[in-house]
DNA sequence: ATCAAGATTACCT
DNA sequence: GGTAATCTTGATA
């Protein structure tokens, strides 16, 4: 069964910056039959191989990276820091390596799940509730994201985004992107102004 | 074979 | 504000 407003092909293959900004705003689903997890996208970062040198892809195809190099509309999930895993959507034609890391995302459905992944326990303080998926590696953890989750398809059931109100321009703030040490100017960055579940301003 | 760095987070002072 | 945690990848030899 489909959801009448799942994005389709053609929102992902589009430039990474228009793709970027369009998220912000839509219904991250993930949907694991008897745990179901959704959010508000709130804020993301978009990484073109072409000219970024801060891009996973910039030096080229690599076993890690290669789900980049897709067509638009997969997950590229990497792990980092050997602790953390990060979400990117996958955009543009085939070959062109640009991703959308997801940044923050604003919880709808399915917390209780989120706050046992992340903490252990139901019952949450309002510190921890804001806490729950407000940076890349956090998102991870909440929606139970792993290695088992790189190149899933985001036309498919498991994984997927929906539409939703468009976010105004003028409530999009645009800004560099952060824990980057190349290509630090470009303003790549963007979120939704006043978000709570933004995780930096 | 070895090694440094990493699109982060949590916890410390 | 500083840093430990923890491990995979990709580059170099």
């Amino acid at each position: 069964m489909k959801h009448q407003n799942l994005l389709p092909e053609n929102f992902y293959t589009r430039d990474v910056l228009t793709v970027a900004k369009d998220l912000l705003g839509k219904i991250f689903v993930k949907d694991d039959r008897d745990k179901k997890y959704s959010g508000i996208i709130v804020e993301v970062e978009a990484y073109s191989g072409a000219t970024d040198e801060a891009a996973h892809t910039f030096n080229g195809k690599t076993k890690r990276n290669e789900v980049m190099f897709e067509e638009g509309g997969l997950l590229y999930v990497y792990f980092t820091y050997g602790v953390h895993f990060c979400s990117n959507v996958v955009t543009g034609k085939e070959g062109e390596s640009n991703a959308v890391l997801l940044r923050g995302i604003q919880p709808i459905n399915g917390i209780e799940f989120m706050a046992m992944n992340r903490f252990g326990k139901k019952n949450l303080s309002y510190k921890e509730k804001i806490n729950l998926a407000n940076g890349p590696g956090k998102i991870c953890q909440a929606f139970n994201i792993k290695r088992e989750h790189n190149g899933s398809d985001l036309l498919g059931d498991n994984i997927f985004i929906l539409d939703n109100k468009k976010v105004a321009d003028s409530d999009i703030v645009t800004t560099t992107r952060i824990g980057i040490k190349k290509s630090v100017d470009l303003p790549w960055r963007f979120y939704i102004k006043d978000n709570t579940f933004v995780s930096r301003k």
